[in-house]
RNA sequence: GCCCAGGUGGCGGAACUGGUAGACGCACAGGACUUAAAAUCCUGCGACUUCGGUCAUGCGGGUUCGAUUCCCGCCCUGGGCACCA
């Protein structure tokens, strides 16, 4: 017999493989489908990594299983490749993106292949492919037909390193997610996709999902829904006599106000406004300390949003002098401040500070001596803000008094609403009921090269047009200078042919949009693409659509649960309303998520480039091969949580494979029809309590203990004088999905011309789980203090008998008299004296 | 601050629905083979012990015949959100 030498049999048997197309699959057929993702990689410079790996092996041991099984398997395959750390690598090394990528595809596609994954590599694409990105800007037109994209006018966040706009979800705290760099705001025309008109949908769908219950949450927190109303503070109008008139350039006679809590609105002693409000402004001539407050936005606008948000600082503000705001329940005239606790990003930038019953507020009042009225009764507002919801009743109220908080909300949410002549504003209501969410509208374009163009045209005449839809795709030009502009134009407003060009309505002179798409405009809906991956005519064939469609089973890094779900949900959810995706499909893309943990590097901390730390691939499949590397990554730990890379113990998992490839001496000589049920009792015991662990372990994911479970085996099987073929066999189909090679290697030494991954995947006979005998535990006042080998069908009264002859346990009694005795069956017999 | 995980030997980690804590692997120690080493194989491996046992799953209580598992109160670590009105 050889050695196992994985260095010849893995690559061998990828050519196989490959050239028998075994894992391309057939487009539709009677067999019961199942569709297994892993989120595409990014063909960085750097190579595939080990997370790629964890993640892609995990799946195509599912894969493989449902194979054997007997269903009809899509497990695909592609690359996201647009996007910055692309560009910026080329920038780098003083090449084209387009060079760049090819390259890190084929680096990419080349280790893929010697991990030995069964991905169907026939329907393998690069979100950079023409006839790829296509269909993204396709869905780019259907959106602004549906009146979900538009361009307007946003402050957004732009990365002074990356020179380009951020979505707020690319902003971490406070600095670029990418690069770190510092992110200032700019007033820029940007187009947007409309994302929150799904918001609520997005929340409710997760119900119809099976995600792992910290993604859901996940989801739900990021679109931030919180209920409650909008009230309108009128602004009182002359405070200071020396001004005859308060200038007032936009007729703002209102402050309106969000707040979740409108029981409390009798408590609001006064208002605060964010600095970037448009009523500081709109009142200049009003506001007697205008230079003060100038001077406090400023200084407000220098900061970050990190030091903006830091929770420690104390919170500091300016009151506008010379304008009041007029509490609509009471008509009393409060103080209106400025302060940058308050931001102009969500509600309405502005609102009404309850310090008796909100924490934040309470500080400020504290800090500048503002009136705290207390309006539920139930903590002491002298000491500390009370913002219970759920106890307390409300006080000093007028019709809200002696209500529960949650009843004060809606009956003064009936108030607000009801239309009533209101001093300036004529006959309207002061407030409504308001939904309102974190989640912002979703900022669409990027100042960069290597990305899709949006397909946009615009006319003097005729306004923003698209691009018809038969001129698709607009190819993204090869240029030479690339490079991006500090004034925040894409590189492609540089090429003045391409602007150019005709209104696609009036024909007269227009000028090409020149913004790309962000990198996840192509992983939006890639999974959709790979059911019908060469189609010209349309996105997809509803017929392919409805066959393979939901996704059954995806699974990924948990640095993708909020956005990119979030983001390829919507995209979903709107494919699905305009038809694009029939009906059948159901309103959920991927009916299950789960996330693998991080690999750390040695010793438990981040792997990196800097710390050099970085585990590559390459050199463990030369070393011990794929199939190691495989069963490692499996075995190291539980698969969803982080784990740190271990050395030595790669080692180890090569030790096992070595065994089993030794076990092949001990085998019976081509002696396949013994049966398995005549050899040693025990040890068939062993083989279907492996059959079944193995099979449950992979379906949620216990990698870990599967693969000690065979481990397990591989001991008792060593210990034999020799095996049957029978025995040996059914080992090997456990092990094949975890070491494909090394099984399919072993299958064609055992005879057989056919490929194991034909074979059935084996089921378990329940009665032979069960072994003979089992150990039972006696435990005298809690103590384990026997243990006896009994069998099985042994009833309760022979066990009693059995235990009470017992030398060790009557030593125990000390011959006192039981009072109680607890028998588990099969487990073990508790005695209480 | 809030939400979610988690805390078990020297290390990674097992343990069904409350029922033998430490599976499996790594490391380590001893032995076999070898001129020798590597590899491989065998044995041992939580702590203490008067060798009868006793103590041990972050800490302190509780429920129970019995708790890593359930309840109450703390401490620590990782992740997510964060002045969200």
């Amino acid at each position: 017999m050889e050695k196992y030498n994985p260095q010849e049999i893995e690559p061998k048997w990828q050519k196989i493989w490959d050239e028998q197309k075994i894992f391309e699959v057939a487009e539709i057929t009677d067999k019961k489908k199942f569709f297994g993702l892993i989120e595409f990689p990014y063909p960085s410079g750097d190579g595939l990594h080990t997370g790629h790996l964890r993640s892609n092996t995990a799946m195509d041991i599912i894969c493989r299983k449902r194979r054997m099984q007997g269903y009809n398997v899509l497990y695909p395959i592609g690359f996201d490749a647009f996007g910055l750390p692309t560009e910026n690598y080329a920038i780098k090394k003083k090449i084209k993106p387009q060079e760049a990528t090819e390259k890190n595809i084929a680096t990419f596609t080349k280790q893929l292949k010697e991990a030995g994954f069964s991905f169907d590599w026939g329907r393998s694409f690069s979100t950079t492919d023409e006839d790829y990105y296509k269909w993204t800007q396709w869905i780019f037109v259907q959106m602004f037909k549906a009146g979900l994209a538009e361009k307007k006018k946003e402050t957004i966040n732009w990365c002074t390193s990356c020179k380009i706009g951020l979505a707020n979800e690319e902003v971490v705290n406070g600095v670029c997610e990418r690069c770190g760099g510092e992110v200032i705001k700019k007033v820029k025309e940007q187009w947007v996709l409309k994302i929150t008109k799904y918001a609520d949908r997005l929340i409710e769908d997760l119900d119809k999902v099976d995600y792992l219950e910290r993604i859901k949450m996940q989801q739900i927190n990021w679109i931030g829904k919180s209920e409650g109303a909008t009230v309108k503070f009128p602004i009182s109008k002359i405070q200071d006599t020396n001004k005859s008139q308060i200038t007032n350039t936009n007729n703002q006679y209102y402050l309106e106000v969000f707040t979740t809590r409108p029981d409390t609105l009798f408590g609001a002693t006064f208002m605060v406004v964010a600095p970037e409000h448009s009523l500081i402004q709109n009142y200049e001539s009003g506001i007697m300390n205008y230079g003060e407050v100038k001077e406090y936005v400023e200084q407000a606008k220098k900061k970050s949003d990190l030091e903006r948000t830091d929770l420690n600082k104390e919170k500091t503000g300016v009151e506008l002098k010379g304008i009041k705001a007029i509490n609509p329940v009471n008509a009393k005239e409060i103080p209106i401040f400025v302060a940058d606790y308050v931001m102009m990003g969500y509600g309405t930038g502005a609102i009404m500070a309850v310090p008796a019953h909100d924490e934040r507020d309470y500080e400020f009042a504290k800090k500048y001596n503002l009136e705290i009225v207390e309006v539920i009764k139930g903590g002491d507002v002298s000491k500390e803000a009370f913002a219970e919801i759920e106890s307390g009743e409300m006080v000093n109220s007028e019709f809200l008094n002696g209500l529960k908080p949650n009843e004060a909300i809606e009956k003064m949410i009936e108030w607000l609403e009801e239309p009533r002549h209101h001093e300036g504003a004529g006959h309207e209501s002061i407030g409504k009921r308001q939904i309102q969410y974190k989640l912002h509208d979703w900022i669409f374009s990027r100042q960069r090269y290597w990305g899709e163009p949006i397909p946009m045209v615009y006319c003097e005449k005729c306004g923003w047009q698209t691009v018809p839809e038969k001129d698709l795709p607009v190819v993204l030009p090869n240029i030479d200078d690339y490079l991006p502009t500090d004034e925040g134009d894409s590189p492609l407003a540089k090429k003045e042919e391409w602007v150019k060009t005709n209104c696609p309505v009036c024909g007269g002179e227009a000028k090409r949009e020149t913004d790309v798409m962000p990198n996840w405009a192509g992983s939006n809906w890639y999974f959709i693409r790979y059911t019908d991956p060469k189609n010209d005519k349309m996105m997809v064939d509803p017929k392919k659509a409805k066959y393979w469609l939901p996704v059954d089973w995806y699974n990924g890094g948990m640095e993708h649960t909020t956005l990119h779900l979030l983001y390829s949900r919507f995209v979903w959810k709107f494919l699905y309303d305009i038809c694009a995706v029939p009906k059948e499909c159901g309103v959920e893309p991927y009916a299950k998520r789960t996330a693998h943990g991080m690999i750390l590097g040695e010793g438990g901390v981040k792997m990196s480039k800097s710390r050099g730390n970085v585990i590559n691939p390459d050199e463990y499949v030369k070393k011990y091969g794929a199939d190691t590397l495989r069963v490692y990554e499996m075995f190291m730990g539980p698969f969803d949580l982080p784990i740190a890379w271990e050395d030595k113990s790669v080692n180890g998992v090569y030790r096992f494979l070595n065994r089993v490839w030794n076990l092949q001496t001990k085998l019976k000589s081509q002696n396949s029809k013994v049966k398995i049920e005549s050899q040693n009792p025990k040890l068939t015991t062993l083989l279907h309590q492996t059959i079944k662990k193995v099979g449950d372990d992979i379906e949620e994911m216990k990698f870990n203990t599967a693969v000690a479970q065979m481990m397990i085996l591989l001991n008792e099987l060593e210990k034999q004088e020799e095996i049957s073929v029978a025995y040996y066999s059914l080992f090997i189909i456990l092990l094949l999905p975890f070491a494909p090679h090394l099984a399919e290697e072993l299958w064609q030494t055992l005879g057989h011309k056919e490929s194991i991954m034909k074979e059935k995947w084996p089921e378990y006979d329940p009665n032979l789980i069960k072994a003979e005998k089992f150990e039972l535990v006696v435990q005298v006042n809690g103590k384990v203090r026997e243990r006896i080998l009994v069998p099985v069908q042994i009833s309760e009264t022979e066990v009693r008998d059995l235990v009470m002859k017992n030398e060790k346990v009557v030593k125990w009694l000390e011959s006192k008299e039981p009072k109680k005795m607890i028998y588990i069956k099969g487990k073990l017999l508790s005695i209480v004296v």
